[in-house]
DNA sequence: TATGAATGAGTATTCATTCAT
DNA sequence: GATGAATGAATACTCATTCAT
């Protein structure tokens, strides 16, 4: 891949992230991306294009993001490392993440259900763990994790928050 | 207030909450609610305040669903109707709910600070009921609602949701 | 004439002259003359009928400044009296005669020989006082108040300026 | 340039100097260009800036009708060329120069000081020729020629006029 | 591959004007 | 006479996209 494109690719996940795909023209990507812009066209026909080449990197990042929860065999394992995982996200990919979840809200864009392994795997380390509900607790989980994503992302929380640690205790792991 | 400036109200939340606010353009809501695109000029200035107009209902609605738990007593009774809230929005007003999530990712349109007294009273009742960390428990149960709020606006899931009932069970209220 | 008639007239005259007729809306002109904008309607059917209320005062306002040229018998005193004419306005009718000048512009408001019998006068005078060429002297003495005229209008000199001297000085009147 | 970016340039001026500035809108002198609407904004950025680009050529255009003058020895001489100045101007530049006259108008657009040196040089004309008032005398004839550059753009009169001849006379040169 | 001129449909907003009250 | 809601066409300007180079 040139320079330019990808230059294109991240001045786009840039802007679509956090002033919305809608409210950000072409224009504005290749003044960002210092492009002409009609090379944004030249390489991803069209708008929509440029937000598909953006998501389709999105799969690769949430498979590689579960691979480790995915592959343990320890029960308590699974738990701590899905507590973990929003915390350890890096900032310099929260404009990824950001985008995954506002995008979210499109109608257009409906990513099904992506988790639907983790849950899986949550509800068979919560059955290992011998609670009474695992799948129940599975979703609760998904759900605590979700939001805590979405507080990170938007910056109402830092990264550092003891809500880790308590989670961590409470959940006995 | 006029029929007219009512009906551009409902079909610009509709909109908003639906499609979007940027992707929605003037033009269409005016053929929505059935009247001239100039009328919404003359009764709102511009886009942003009919997006304005509409928000200043968001507080009086928010503060009219928070009262009943505000002036509950019962600790026990806070959980219950806690828990019990997002589940009892009715459908009619999902547009609205849904707006509101949606405006939490414009910059502009994030208050984070709107639930603080709920959080309070949460704390509050978690500390007669005698939790260890009560802080975190009010912080952890707003982090859940708000989640169920999103998967029922999303229509992720619906309001008949067995998972009310797990929670109940599992805060034992 | 009532008095919002009236408030409407001098709000246009004075927004016409200094911003000119095409760049001031009627809802301005409803603004500042403090009515609804429905009665500039009423009262002028349309914008431009509202002009030409204003410009039918004009020929009245015009032949009241000619006249006591117009019946002076002493050929000097004639010089006299149009020299002294431009720098006689009154500030309080700048706006008018702001307007007067900037119509001249408009193709489509062009009001021709309103000067004629003034410049006939001049040059009655001018013959009498012994003008080798009367008719040119008087275009010439026209141009130039004109032009005074306008200077004073646009405010790059104002009524004391010591041109009106230099000129009775030159014309020994 | 581009053809096209001329041919904008040319119907504003037209359009412009011969309906006023306010008076046309984008899309007419879209039209007038043969051209897209939005090509005027992809080179000028918005209607303000087509006219200061056609005004950036004043300046330059003013300089060179005033140089022979500027440059010239002869008292005598000086005045001849000046009282031509107005008679000389090509009719093909009418709009052009008409344009600057209405825009002596619109306050924004009035730099009055453009002039100066124009006035300053006749000043020194007249002294050399023995005036007594040469500072006044520079001023009068300005103001006749400005007047005259008025009545021609307007035509009102016609470049042929023998008022040129007349002012020759009087001012023996 | 890359540019930037060019387009035409669309955008938010303003306009002069009408009409019911 | 006077208001202010309502309209539809027009306005300045932006947009995603195309195309010649």
């Amino acid at each position: 891949m040139t320079d330019k494109k990808e230059n294109i690719l991240a001045a786009a996940l840039d802007l679509f992230a956090n002033e919305g795909y809608h409210a950000v023209s072409t224009s504005k990507i290749a003044k960002h991306a210092k492009v002409s812009e009609g090379l944004i066209f030249r390489h991803f026909n069209n708008k929509k294009g440029l937000l598909e080449a953006i998501m389709k990197d999105a799969e690769q990042k949430v498979a590689q993001m579960l691979a480790p929860i995915l592959f343990e065999d320890d029960p308590k394992e699974v738990i701590r490392k899905v507590i973990q995982t929003p915390f350890n996200l890096l900032p310099k990919n929260y404009g990824f993440w950001k985008l995954q979840y506002k995008l979210k809200w499109e109608t257009e864009y409906n990513h099904p259900h992506k988790m639907k392994p983790l849950i899986d795997k949550m509800q068979w380390a919560f059955a290992k763990l011998g609670a009474e509900e695992p799948e129940q607790e599975a979703i609760l989980l998904h759900n605590i994790l979700d939001m805590v994503g979405i507080r990170l992302m938007r910056r109402e929380w830092d990264k550092d928050s003891s809500f880790q640690a308590f989670l961590m205790r409470k959940y006995k792991v």
